[in-house]
DNA sequence: ACCTGAACACCGTTCAAGT
DNA sequence: ACCTGAACACCGTTCAAGT
């Protein structure tokens, strides 16, 4: 039975699921398809643009902002959803990080946040900037976070009793209030 | 000679500084100290923990805030000065992004952030957000930028045409004003 | 105190050849 | 269209032994 390029994303998911990114190579994803590593070069021209590809596709199940919402609510859910979709694969954030540097990334968030701050009525740069303010935070905080839970799988590091959730909500209101407080001076 | 754990660290920052990370490998490391790579586990015992010391010694180029200096200045100083040192090392943000989740950093950076924003007489957990919110986006950002110039160097994608100086400079700007409002609140 | 030698168990990628 | 087989040039880490 041979197998198309979708099943290849969804085994690497699987992987990156159920063991994380350290486990995620060629060889292993091979394996797991029970083919040779050679024939994923079919596929895909190189395991940098299959990441991407699991990085849109862990991206994609973030929705679209509701357009009726306030654009301050929708710069919160789209990043709290961006974050909700990484905390369903193991690593995914450092997977997303590595793709939206090497720009192979297709996914749209981006716009999104882009898009809502603009509704905000501050200035394309101010627009850009949220952006990269939100999506960079939201990355990273989940990078930091995975990393932390993957050690303690691996029980090389002892539970920290920090609460994300909260430390989470504390930045994100921090940023949503800087960016409203530059679209107040506007007013 | 004998070499010492600081000359293996010394090598290890040459190589980061004129290859990137990832040519700083054990064999290399070895290579350039003129040593078998087993000998570098009499220096350090792994891998991680060597970057660990590499972050912390990029770090360490930050000063301690001015204490004279309004708190919000303190803020952007210091944020401006992760930045700075970040990018004498080509890729060094990557390792501190990983060093910072591993727990094995000793950096007191952060302490600068929390201190500065208590000086603005926000509550702890404010003071703890402004750490995150600062930290995780210069560092996600310098990532970014950073993987950017390696590929560029590597003639995988054409020289970008952003000003990242530019958006930098206004993520940073956001994320401050945010702050500043959460402690104007309280007054 | 610091290092060598040898080994173990892995990597990503290429490319001619097979069906 | 999709895959195998074989190879190339690498990895991090361990551990007994050397000086």
């Amino acid at each position: 039975m041979a197998n198309t390029q979708r099943d290849v994303l969804e085994a690497a998911l699987a992987i990156l699921d159920e063991f994380g990114l350290a486990d995620l190579s060629m060889r292993r994803l091979a394996t797991a398809l029970d083919i040779r590593p050679s024939a994923l070069y079919w596929h895909y021209p190189n395991k940098q643009t299959l990441l991407a590809a699991v990085a849109d596709e862990v991206l994609a199940a973030v929705p679209e902002p509701a357009v009726g919402a306030p654009w301050t609510d929708q710069l919160r859910d789209t990043t709290v959803a961006m974050r909700a979709a990484m905390r369903r694969y193991k690593d995914s954030a450092e997977v997303i990080s590595s793709a939206y540097a090497s720009g192979l990334i297709t996914s749209s968030v981006g716009d999104y946040l882009v898009t809502a701050a603009r509704a905000g009525g501050v200035t394309d740069d101010t627009a850009e900037a949220a952006r990269t303010a939100l999506s960079q935070f939201v990355i990273g905080f989940t990078i930091e976070q995975q990393t932390r839970e993957q050690m303690e799988r691996l029980k090389v590091t002892e539970p920290s009793d920090r609460d994300f959730d909260a430390e989470f909500d504390a930045g994100l209101g921090l940023i949503v209030t800087g960016i409203r407080s530059l679209s107040d001076q506007l007013v």
